[in-house]
RNA sequence: GGCGGCAUAGCCAAGUGGUAAGGCAAGGGUCUGCAAAACCCUCAUACCCCGGUUCGAAUCCGGGUGCUGCCUCCA
């Protein structure tokens, strides 16, 4: 399989660190809120490698993380008088409930930081050791121009970085560059006991100690959204490179696009977000997943009502297909014939190398259509021999099962309610998204089509 | 101000040197008691603009224009 490298800016082939073996990590969510269609966009496509690659063979570890401390999670807490660790356990249960609405497989190891801290300790340990760090009046601070190599991947110098724009001002930082790997509780504060006084973890130190636990130095696969390239992904390379001493952290960086609301990112703190559960309230969570892999994963993709649209309607023809062939199995006992097995496997071939090119959903989804096209012709033309159907079947299925749209059987039970709601999910969709853009020129464009 | 990305039909979208995938929408047809579904046909002399390289460019180079991401928490 070849993959697109963030840091070398190159579609390279995979090269595992162990033959027939993939260590992903992919950082997950900060769970202070509910999951909006950006995050689902993320989680569907590294689900989706997950898939692709377990389909090709490999034997997959997939980790992705909960920061279930941080200062919002704090603030949020406090503002509603509960626990923080309650706050995010209550969002990490909702999101766990949306990932299985969008029929993404559960990570195999999911850590969350509160569960994390001695490996977090340890890490910062072993860069202080290491001279990368120092201990200041309010927290562990890493110095970033001790390492010669920031900045590489997000193509920045520091220099460039310090004559730029706003940098925190800081005293207690030797350099405005440096960023926190543990922060000095104050009174009252939840807090975790360390070598340096009781405090909590940088929100960056977490994932190179989640990430070297459970999967070690040299790792082959760390995704996450682009907006995670900087400072997250530069300050992970940095801590983690300067603790290991030499050895490489990651293998392969890969980051996925953003979902845009009109023309604008979707954000919490802009406020024009859609959630996956008003989503799912107006649209399959199958639907939604497809309409997220209709777009190559590292382009940006604009919210669109009328995507939303297109999707419901493949996927009802996808659905209606597998439920053709599944009627039809016992068409005819005659041989399958040569040419239809060839329509079969020369699918699964384009198919898989679809998706072995950096992972070209677009390409991927035109064979499926092309294929499901090909057999309901034949069909038109002769009637098909029961083994026919049942081969097709077992095609067609694998396909959907990689892309994660298998999850056909339940949508035509659902079939004529659903129906009968997809015209009414786009003017109710449509005016949620008028509340979020407040624009009525951005909400017509996203109506377009 | 610094560093990136993108620009393909009404809409979504693939395509990094060899003469424009796929889908949605639309129009026409076959089938059908009607309808739906399914099937067939049509639908970009053309890839933001201007130059250049080449036998040949959507694809490479230069210059524009427009949109956008990151530089602050972020998927």
């Amino acid at each position: 399989m070849w993959i697109h490298d963030t840091l070398t800016r190159k579609t390279v082939e995979l090269v595992p660190r162990e033959p027939g073996r993939i260590a992903m990590y992919v950082c997950g969510v900060t769970p202070y809120a509910s999951a909006h269609i950006g995050h689902a966009r993320t989680a569907v496509v590294y689900d989706l490698l997950r898939r692709y690659l377990r389909y090709a063979g490999y034997a997959v570890t997939y980790v992705s993380n909960y920061t279930d401390i941080d200062d919002k999670i704090i603030q949020r807490a406090q503002d509603q008088g509960i626990a923080p660790l309650d706050l995010s356990a209550r969002y990490i249960g909702e999101y766990l409930e949306d990932m299985a609405s969008l029929n993404v497989l559960p990570p195999d190891i999911t850590p969350r930081v509160s569960e994390s801290i001695q490996d977090i300790i340890d890490l910062i340990g072993r860069i202080i050791a290491n001279a990368y760090a120092y201990v200041s009046s309010d927290g562990v601070y890493f110095a970033v121009r001790k390492f010669s190599r920031y900045g590489r991947l997000s193509g920045r110098s520091v220099d460039e970085m310090r004559s730029g724009a706003r940098v925190e001002v800081n005293e207690a930082k030797e350099d405005p560059l440096d960023f926190a790997l543990w922060k000095f509780a104050k009174p009252g504060d939840i807090s975790w006991d360390s070598p340096w006084g009781k405090g909590r973890p940088g929100w960056h130190i977490e994932c190179s100690a989640m990430s070297l636990r459970h999967l070690g130095a040299g790792f082959d696969i760390h995704g996450g959204g682009e907006d995670l390239i900087f400072p997250h992904h530069e300050n992970e390379i940095a801590q983690s490179e300067a603790a290991l001493e030499g050895q490489q952290f990651v293998r392969y960086w890969m980051h996925s696009g953003m979902v845009n609301m009109g023309a604008e990112k979707m954000s919490k703190s802009l406020g024009n977000v859609m959630t996956v559960h008003e989503l799912l309230e107006q649209y399959p969570g199958q639907v939604i997943r497809l309409y997220l892999l209709q777009t190559s994963y590292e382009k940006p993709l604009k919210f669109s009502i009328s995507g939303f649209g297109q999707a419901f309607t493949n996927y009802e023809r996808m659905a209606e297909f597998e439920a053709f062939l599944q009627g039809s199995t016992q068409a005819s006992n005659a041989d399958a014939d040569v040419e239809f097995e060839k329509l079969c496997s020369g699918f699964l071939s384009e198919f898989d190398s679809s998706l072995a090119d950096n992972l070209n959903t677009s390409r991927a989804l035109a064979s499926v259509h092309e294929f499901m096209t090909r057999v309901r012709y034949t069909a038109s033309e002769r009637a098909l021999a029961g083994s026919e159907t049942a081969r097709a079947l077992e095609t067609f299925r694998s396909a959907l099962w990689v892309l994660g749209l298998d999850q056909t059987s339940d949508y035509m039970t659902r079939k004529s309610s659903l129906l009968a709601k997809k015209q009414d999910a786009l003017t109710v969709v449509a005016t949620e998204v008028g509340a979020a853009v407040g624009d009525r020129d951005s909400v017509s464009s996203l109506l377009d089509g």
